[in-house]
Formats: structure tokens, sequence, C-alpha cells
DNA sequence: TATGAATGAGAATTCATTCAT
DNA sequence: GATGAATGAATTCTCATTCAT
């Protein structure tokens, strides 16, 4: 793996470097408000040396979410696979969603874009991918319904419910001055996803 | 209200064809890929007649995420007016965003795109009006905390949680075959809320 | 056919005027020279205004093109049509390719480009479209040939060889100035090709 | 002319090589459809390579044009050296000409582009030394003319003529699937010139 | 007021050429 | 010399907006 020329690591790095500098003005203003040419600026490269890394904006914008949601997918699921209870698996995702977008705070809006919002090109490999993903909670929501570890009820909506106010939790990282850790949320989504905002009496 | 001569009828008649036109267009294709053409063939006027509508674009844009953003908040505020105990108002909030959001699937995107995507425009005062409604929530948490109502927690977080869950709700019917009626997702979304996703033993 | 509108007929005015302009530019400097801006310019256009008339470059091209060749093939069509014998109609071609080249000088220019150069585009129609009529022209040899009109000889070789050498006569009008008509040319042409350029002794 | 080091040998094989593989590329897809980098690809050249050997891509064809028809100029010429009667020296030509583009296939097209299309750029220096053999032939059919072994007629019209014809019959050569020699051609092309098409009672 | 042709700034992409390694 | 990454000018095409009819 790290058998690369020195040609083929710098390579490597002005492709990172390039696509973080997309991300984040991605993640500001948005596909279509920001040119191949901002990005050029923004690089500090020319605008014809993008090409050479790129085939063109939308490869650029295809991998740079592909790689964020491949990773956060992988992530998420390597927890999730050190747990084998439904309840455990559960909190495992909440866990380790919430600190793959604390640590990625620029991806957040990348990904409610593309996520939830009106596809930017045709494609939506993406959203496919992390369907998946939520489709392996619904499973595990099923297990925990049967298991009795969960309360009977449409496990596909109880997935969806758990991702949004995960998400919510993240987006609000956003518009707030972030704290030092995504340790007060992770603890809060867990306590109000399994056992609600109600004291009990 | 009704002092309206036939003229001025008919011109906020074709004002809301357009809007609704252009919502149905911006909900599926996003706002930088309609293009005025677009929106003047499907609403069956010409080019320049939009621009006697509106300022431009942006305006009509804005104009129609204001008037249903406006109007979303208008009726939940006025469901949660029904109650006052915070459960109460909570449960309300709910019932009412959820219906709001049955009954206007086309909304659903927009919103999403409008509150949680990079801003179409420098514009974000629609935000910043929802957020009204979310601090709204948010006292009303703070109030159920004191009252012993609510787990203690951050109430803006509690009312982050509560929102995300639902618009999660709204966004699996744009996915699937829209059930019959939201009144399903409704009493899960209060019950998982209150009291979680775990069974009693 | 006269029942346009004012604004037909000034759009086919329009059309026609930029057609003209670009086809002169063609001629002069080749498409890949000729840039839209060139022709916006030369017509008295904004350079968007060209898409209003034209889909884009390629298909103002393959248009101006196709209308001349069109025409010509018509009219060198319908003057054989006037002749019965073999002979008849291979001097009618003669004189009407001729006559049609001398009223087109600069579509001298763009025929050689384009059937006898490199694809513009992968598209060939009009060839194809030329080579019906010397198809024509070679079955026209063909029975010549059985009626003991012609020599005995490949059909399609003759009918390329008089394509050839009257094209190359309206070629000598680009380079020299011209003549006051092309009659000389079309009887040398008749005259050569019937009987040589041998003197009989 | 073998004085030459190695060194010097392997180069010019290397512009051999390369203009070979121009040539090549240019004659299918046209000037314009050719990038350096194509050309240095196919001929197995860094891209920058190619500039050690060619002050640039107009410099690269201009040499290839010039050196082949600078070739074909003088084997043609020297041909019809061997000749000294007019109606000999207008037979060899044919058959050199008609030789030289059989040998040569794909040269036919550049030769038409270069000859007839428009000016790849503002140079005309080849057309120019063709014009030279063809005044050559001019003059061959003026002193025919004068000797009586040709008809009277413009001796320039005539030479044109000749070499529009045979033109054609190269051309006919990429059209159709070739035939194993191009003697038939060769006679034909002299039996039509010289005597035309049409049989003699 | 309604129309839609015209405008031109802005964006993506290509490619000949240069130059540091 | 050889290499190919980097450059940026040039080109095609789109589309919000204006304005004469």
């Amino acid at each position: 793996m790290e058998n690369l020329s020195r040609k083929e690591r710098e390579r490597r790095e002005r492709i990172r470097h390039i696509l973080n500098v997309a991300g984040s003005l991605f993640a500001r203003r948005g596909f279509f408000k920001v040119s191949m040419k901002d990005i050029a600026e923004r690089a500090e490269f020319a605008l014809g040396t993008l090409y050479g890394f790129f085939k063109g904006k939308r490869q650029l914008y295809h991998q740079l979410i592909q790689e964020k949601i491949d990773e956060q997918i992988r992530v998420i699921s390597e927890q999730m696979a050190s747990e084998t209870s439904p309840v455990g698996i559960v909190k495992k995702f909440i866990e380790a969603k919430l600190r793959f977008f604390y640590d990625n705070l620029d991806f957040v809006r990348l990904y409610f874009a593309e996520m939830h919002g009106p596809p930017v090109y045709g494609e939506n490999a993406h959203r496919r991918k992390y369907q998946e993903l939520l489709a392996k909670i619904t499973s595990v929501f099923e297990e925990g319904i049967k298991k009795g570890e969960f309360i009977n009820a449409p496990a596909e909506l109880l997935a969806a419910m758990l991702d949004g106010q995960t998400s919510a939790l993240a987006f609000s990282w956003l518009e707030k001055t972030s704290s030092e850790s995504p340790e007060m949320e992770i603890e809060l989504a867990k306590r109000v996803l399994l056992t609600g905002v109600l004291a009990k009496e």
C-alpha cells in the first residue's frame, strides 16, 4: 500500500487537497454556486489543471461524496459489528454516526444536500448505498421486535426516525458554536430513542 | 378582504397558479435545474409575463417558500395553541406538522432543500422563521422540564430531535408508496418521542 | 406557402441571413476556424441569439450544407429529367452542375470540404445523398454502354471521372478571375468528356 | 548523405515514425480532430517529446504535407521527363499520378483536404507547389495544341480537367474495396481523356 | 398587459504549448 | 533528451432578464 512512487504520492495529495477545497465550497454554497474556477483558485491550481485530476465537475463532486459516504458507512458498519444484541447495535449506530459527523462537520451539509435535496444529477448511487445501511438498521429493529426488545412497530419507520433524530443533532452543530465533544448528544440520543422524553413519575 | 376587483382577483389566481407549477418543478429538479422558461411553459404563460408577476427567479422562489413556510408555521402554531400542557403541545406539534407535510408532499423536498441544503441565495429569512417555531418548542420543553413532565436535558436539543424525527417520517413518504393517511406515523412519532422504542418488560 | 405571418417571414429571413454569413465564413476558413462568435458578429446578432435559430454549431453547419446540396441535387436532377438519351442526360448533367456551381461559387469550397475532406462530424448524410445522384449517372452510363453509345468500361468509374472533371472546372473559378459566364467551360467539358482531347487528324 | 551519426539516424527514423502516425490520424479525422496527445500516444512518445522533433502542431502538419507533395511532384515530374511528345507526357502524368496515389492511399484524403479544402492555416505553400506542376502540364498542353496534337482549347482548363479526372479515380479507391492494381484505372483515364467516352460508330 | 426575440455574462471543457524534473 | 503535469486562452452553450411590439 505504500509502494507508491513520489509522483503518485504527490498526485494523491493534490487530489485530496482539491477534494477538501471543493468539499468546503460545496458545503458552503452548494454544487451549482461553485464553479470550477472557484475551486481552482482556492486550490491554487490553474483551471485546466483540475481536468487532469477529475474528468469534470460532476465526477469531482461524485467522487467527493462517494468517498465520504463510503467512509461513513464503513465506520458505522464496523462499530455496529462489535455488538450483537439489537439494542447494543442501535446504540453503536448512534455513537458512530454522531462521532463521524462530529469529526466531519463540513460533510454534514453535503450529506443533507445529497440525501434529502433534489438530485444534483440523475445519479443517486449514494442514496442507495446509505439506504442499504438503513436497511441493515431496519432488520436490526425487526430482530429486536421479534425478540421483544423493541416495541412492535414498522421497523423501517423506526429506522427512519432514528436516522432523522441523529441527523438533526448533527445539524444542530452547524448552527451553534460547537461543543467540545459529541458525548452529550450521543448519550441524549440513546436515552431519548430508547426511553423517550417523558420523565417517569 | 374580498373587496377585490376582478382584475386583482385574476392576478392573484395567476400568481397562485404559477407558484404551484414552479413548486412542483423545484421540488422535482431543484432550483438550479429549473429555468424560467420551464416554468413559463408549464404555467402556459409567456416567458416575459412571469416578470410581470415576480421580480425575478429569486423572488419567485423566495415567495413560494415563504408562503408555504408561513402557512406551515401558522397551521402548526394554531394547533399548538389549542393545548396548554407541555406534553399536549408537543403532541399537537407532531400531529400538525405531519398532517401538513402529508397534505403538501411536494413541499417536503422544498422544505428540506431550503432548511438543510446550501443556501439558494444569500438569504435565509425562512430558516430564521422556522427557527422561531423551534424556539417556541424549545421553551415548551423548558417549561415541561421545569414542571417535571420531561427529562432534564438541553431543551433546544430535544426540540431538534423532535423536529428531525418528524421530518424523517415525512421524508419516508416521498420514497415509499404513500399510505392512506398519516395517522399511523403520527401515533408512532408521539409514542416513540414520549416513551422510546424499548419494550417495557 | 405564402400564408406566413410577418414574424415568421422575418424569422426565415434572419435564418437565411445567418446561413449566408456562416456559409461565407465556413467557405473561407473552414468549420473549425469559425467560431459562433465570428458568425454572430458578422451577422450582427448577439452570440446567444444564434441559439434561438439553430440548436448549435453542428446543426447550423449541417443545415447549411443540407440545403445547398439538396438544392443542387434537385436542380441537376430536374435538368437531367428533360432528356432521354444517355448522351443527352450526361450533357445536361454537365450543364446543370457547372451552372449551379457558377451561381454558387461560395458553395464550391464547402462542397469540396464536405464531399472529399475529413468528416466534420460523424455524419455523412450529405455524401450519401450526392452519391445517389452519382449512382443515377452511373446507371445512365450503364444504359448508354448497353445501347452502344458509350465505350465499354466500368460505369461507376465513368461517372466518377465525369464528376471529377466538372468539379475541377468549377474549382478553377475559385482561383482565377471568374469569367462572365460558364458557357465556355460547359462546352469544353462536354466535348472533352465525349470525344477527348486528341485532335482528329 | 549517409555520413550520419547513429543519433542523427535515429532522430530521422523517429521523425518519420511520428509523421506516419500523424498522417494516418489526420487522414482519418482531419487536422482539427487530432490532438498532439493523440499523436503522441499512437507514436508511443511522451507529449512533450513531440516538441523536440517539431516546432508545433502546425509545423508537424506542414512538414507532413510538404514531404508527401514534394515526393509526389518529384515522382511525377521524373516520369514525365522520360517522354518528349505532349501526348506521351500527358499519359505519363496519368500513370505516375495514379500510381503514386495507389501506393499512398492515406495521402489521398490529405491531398484533397489540403488542395481543395479550406486552408488549415494561412499557409498555402503546398498549393502553389502543386500548381507549378499543373502549370507544367498546362504548357505541355499548349505545346500539344500548337503542334496540332490536342484540340484547340484553353490549356489550363485542359490541365485542370485532367487533374480532376485522375483525382476522382484515386478518390474512388477510398470508398470502394480497392482493386489489386491501378492498371485498369490508368488505362481508362488515358483513353477517356484522349478519345472520350463516345463509342465510335 | 402580454409576448417572446434578443442580449451577453458566465460556466464547463479542451488542448497547444511550456518547463521543471 | 525525454517526460507529462500544469497552464490559460479559446470555444460552445445556457439562461435570467430586458424591451420593442
